[in-house]
DNA sequence: GCCATTCCTGTAACCGGTTACAGTGATGCT
DNA sequence: AGCATCACTGTAACCGGTTACAGGAATGGC
């Protein structure tokens, strides 16, 4: 009984029977597979008994479509692709991706569309993953925080592939569509809370500055300031890169270069987090001393001590529009720039 | 020049013109379409003469293939799923979950496969689950952390879809292939380490015994302990959830219950962070007083203070051979389980 | 009674590949 | 020379759906 000695058949291995297909179910029902065929998608009008008499001989056989002869009738293949560009897959570590990725595997698994993940980090990866995106096995991709320059997405374009990306894509605004949360307003209410409660000095630990979150935020914390009337003043501005580790270094600058130091507004939780080791060091109580506000909300807020207050990034309504813009795009409509509001969660390390 | 003039086109949406096929490669290439795909799929003899006018008129054509007309033709879809069964998506927060889909895409992108992820936590994503699943549209499945009695198996089983485990799947052992690290003797190790270092006193924060890691890395310890000669105390044992927060009330325990502690090991690296702090407010130095090892060897383990020893679970290597082992299985071999080896990664919570 | 309309159904062509089979010309062997 | 073999190629059938088109039966209007 040798594997080789095994006819080939023509269904998938390992499965004993054959799968019955729309020929068989018409037979068992008495109609024409074309019959069958209108039956299922319901676009066309089909007398009620040979509705009834093909969905019994469906459940009867247990027939499920095939995927495959459906694509390449329809040319619509039901799915579409998660592209990560992120050569330094950061992005894993980060739980806000995470979170992106459910919201998006969430919408797509109600619109009965499949997930297809790419990572293409490495130039071959990236090569692949060109050559498979553009050549139409997916209906569409989601980018997350692609790099503006990229080849990637000119090719990409080019190939005339429906594109949504998370946050605005500089230079393909006629050609990607995108979805962002609001992080400059989001920013601005974060430093407006604190002003209303009081605080003068308010630093800021900035995100990278080659990132659209980073510059926003930034921009968001000094329109607040100058709208109030306050200078913004350079010394109180450190710069990091997301991380623990960079936001209890900017901390240490803080400390050190800003006297009467009575608030921080930090671009990310994790560097908010980072701070409170700095500041309990240093004899700071927040929120006593320092008040203190993150960005994004991400599971880690809650359960710092204090619990943080923080913005929130409303990561399940972005993948749900991502989602949603890229059907748009795909049933031929123009792309489109969205953007969804924020909110100010408030917790213990800035009461109000 | 509206859009609704243009006629129906049965190619992708947005795409002006038609995508080359075989058909139109072959005509350029002066050779019949059979021909065109026997050079494509390299296994049956061609003349060179033929194999560079097929080439040549590939490249002036800008020709891909149709992946939906080919699946359909040859019965594989070239795209595997990975299932997240996990009702709460803790896989999603977990890091080292992170770097297993990381490699996992890898190893298919290298075999030009796809990944489809899918989350089935709801009842009714559940459903679709299994549906899809049995109804063809993958070549095969992998799966994290399933539940054993998780009836969602049963059902995959019955369907004959080709699954991969990670980690052993009690009661399916003959029909799901699986690829666990060997934490018994990871842990065993890691406590060898310990005594060899000179420890006596050693305790041990375990996870949760409703899961194979947390059941194999308690009987390494306890294995270890015994070979040596030393009794295993069950004072000396405390259970956590994985989690930071366990591993810091699981320390405060200890601390309370073990007199003359000198080493704790640390079912997972995020526990055996979470007592640092605890040891660091009982006065205790680590490594001077108390050593300590975690599990895992996490992105976390190297960023502590001090460093964190680890015993490092292979996650890449296991991703890799779960897709190798999904590839012979889809060849039509029989399901196998096997085990990769850890080691010990000492950093300076734990100097040898 | 005749024709148009409406509702429903079947036939056939098509999507774009793979592959069994038959056939051709060149070469090798006897 | 005759035949088998080899290396290669083209035709045709097939995978399993969707859908344009051509009817057929029933109904209604004149």
């Amino acid at each position: 009984m040798d594997a080789t000695m095994i006819p080939t058949v023509p269904t998938s291995p390992g499965t004993g029977r054959k799968r019955p297909t729309i020929r068989d179910v018409a037979r068992e029902a008495g109609v024409s597979y074309a019959t069958v065929s209108r039956v299922l998608n319901g676009r066309e009008w089909v007398s009620p008994e040979s509705v009834r008499a093909v969905r019994d001989a469906i459940t009867r056989t247990g027939y499920t479509a095939n995927p495959h002869a459906r694509s390449l009738a329809t040319g619509r293949s039901g799915s579409i692709a998660f592209l990560l560009t992120e050569p330094q897959h950061l992005l894993f570590e980060d739980p806000n991706f995470a979170v992106l990725l459910r919201g998006v595997a969430q919408a797509l698994s109600a619109r009965e569309l499949t997930l297809i993940l790419m990572i293409a980090a490495t130039p071959e990866e990236r090569g692949r993953a060109v050559t498979y995106l553009s050549g139409g096995h997916v209906d569409g991709v989601l980018l997350v925080s692609p790099h503006s320059g990229d080849p990637l997405l000119s090719q990409l374009v080019r190939a005339e592939v429906p594109i949504v990306a998370c946050g605005k894509v500089l230079g393909h605004e006629t050609t990607i569509s995108s979805v962002a949360a609001d992080e400059w307003a989001g920013a601005r209410s974060a430093v407006e809370h604190l002003l209303a409660a009081g605080c003068r000095r308010i630093a800021h630990i900035a995100g990278p500055q080659d990132t659209s979150g980073g510059v926003e935020r930034l921009r968001g914390y000094a329109d607040a300031l100058t709208a109030y009337g306050l200078p913004v003043d350079e010394a109180a501005i450190v710069h990091g890169d997301w991380s623990h580790e960079s936001g209890a270094a900017g901390m240490r600058e803080l400390l050190r270069r800003v006297p009467g130091l009575d608030a921080v507004f930090a671009a990310s939780d994790a560097m908010a987090a980072g701070t409170l080791p700095v500041l309990r060091e240093a004899g700071r109580d927040v929120p006593g001393d320092v008040r203190l506000v993150g960005f994004d909300d991400s599971g880690l807020a809650a359960t710092l001590h204090p619990p943080l207050s923080s913005v929130r990034n409303p990561l399940d309504r972005i993948s749900e529009e991502m989602v949603r813009l890229l059907g748009e795009l795909v049933a031929g409509r123009t792309p489109l720039s969205i953007t969804v509001p924020t909110s100010l969660v408030l917790r213990e390390s800035s009461p109000a």
